[in-house]
DNA sequence: CGTCTATTTGAATGTACTCAAAAGCGGTGG
DNA sequence: CCACCGCTTTTGAGTACATTCAAATAGACG
């Protein structure tokens, strides 16, 4: 019924398991529908589960004490996500993480990671992996971060992400980048600008 | 000769291992020294090691299209380095890594860390917690860059690396924290006028 | 001692934010 | 189907935080 056949390409992309190994992963996960706004992880709260999307799209956010949103990561299809400080410590943690659309996830317990861990030691290879491309992807966006400009930021985005661009409310790219709804919209006003002057010098 | 005790006992926080095992992981390293202001690793070079400090320290740092730097990491006694986007893509990478002091390091070439997962798989179980570790603090600086303000990321600074604050120069931690040395400058000073006022209505 | 680099200071500037108000847009219920 | 409501986006004026540039001062090291 429940179709594994995409977190099984993902996995297979790096480790190759046998049917057993398979069918044992398989029975480790849950399937969950999280409709939109719906929430996988709340603040305050010790996460339980590492993600990852079939279908929609999640996304984390910290809020910071003055209430403003600050977008960590998107999750759309085919994407791991957790409040990862959380899971490996087991504390409460600072994120939050809803669908920004329905939602299909399997959930992967702490509990049954580390008895994955046990029984296919393979899968220490293969989150090694992941955790090494999603370091390589919080890395980049400190140095983004500390060297571009706002609007370097979102011309970077929109290379990134133009999938992403036309679903998203601007607002949340807006939180994602590190800059106010208000100043994104000015920036793209001053990009429309630039551009139709570019065109008419042709 | 060598002294392994530092980065056993590193190691063993996370895996046991064999006297065997033990052997085979110390003839995989290379020891080296790093005088103060030599590199290990240079920009658009490939990276062939990642580094354990025994003694010293290291720094990572981006230099951007203008020229300036922006450190990413300091490295004391203890602390694992490397440029991972080089080491796992095997591609020319951004960063460099040079000596603040003269630093002793152990290496792990990539080819010896490919042999010891395949030797000793534990290993994979290794950096996997020390990957999980350097993102849970990657991620709080992307939180940290987009939530506060300079005066509260240095105040963190020295919170969080009280014994760098008398080491290292003031231009660093300004890198570090994302702001030019000028303006840690004015900081500190408005910090300590604050402080005295404070002392003064006591 | 002299040189080189780091730090401090000040004035002018710029980038991005705040606050307030108007305009646009999408969904929902009558 | 359209009117209304709530939320997002736009716009503008004023402001704040941080940078730039230039010059003076302090420190470190050979």
């Amino acid at each position: 019924m429940i179709d594994y056949s995409p977190i099984l390409k993902n996995i297979e992309k790096h480790i190759l398991l046998s049917e057993d190994e398979k069918e044992f992963f398989f029975s480790l996960l849950e399937h969950k529908t999280i409709p939109k706004k719906g929430f996988l992880t709340k603040e305050n709260q010790t996460s339980k589960y590492t993600a990852f999307v079939t279908n929609g799209c999640l996304r984390s956010y910290y809020i910071d004490q003055n209430g403003f949103e600050h977008i960590l990561q998107f999750a759309p299809q085919d994407w791991w996500i957790g409040d990862i400080h959380s899971l490996i410590t087991q504390k409460p943690g600072q994120l939050n993480i809803d669908a920004i659309t329905n939602t299909e996830v399997l959930l992967l317990s702490t509990n049954n990671q580390e008895l994955l861990y046990e029984k296919v030691p393979k899968f220490e290879r293969f989150f090694r992996i992941i955790l090494e491309k999603s370091l390589v992807s919080f890395r980049q966006r400190v140095i983004d971060n500390m060297s571009l400009s706002a609007g370097e930021r979102y011309a970077n985005f929109c290379k990134t992400y133009p999938s992403l661009i036309n679903t998203l409310p601007q607002k949340q790219i807006a939180y994602f980048i590190g800059v106010t709804p208000e100043f994104l919209s000015k920036l793209r006003r001053d990009f429309q600008k630039e551009d139709r002057h570019g065109k008419n010098l042709i």
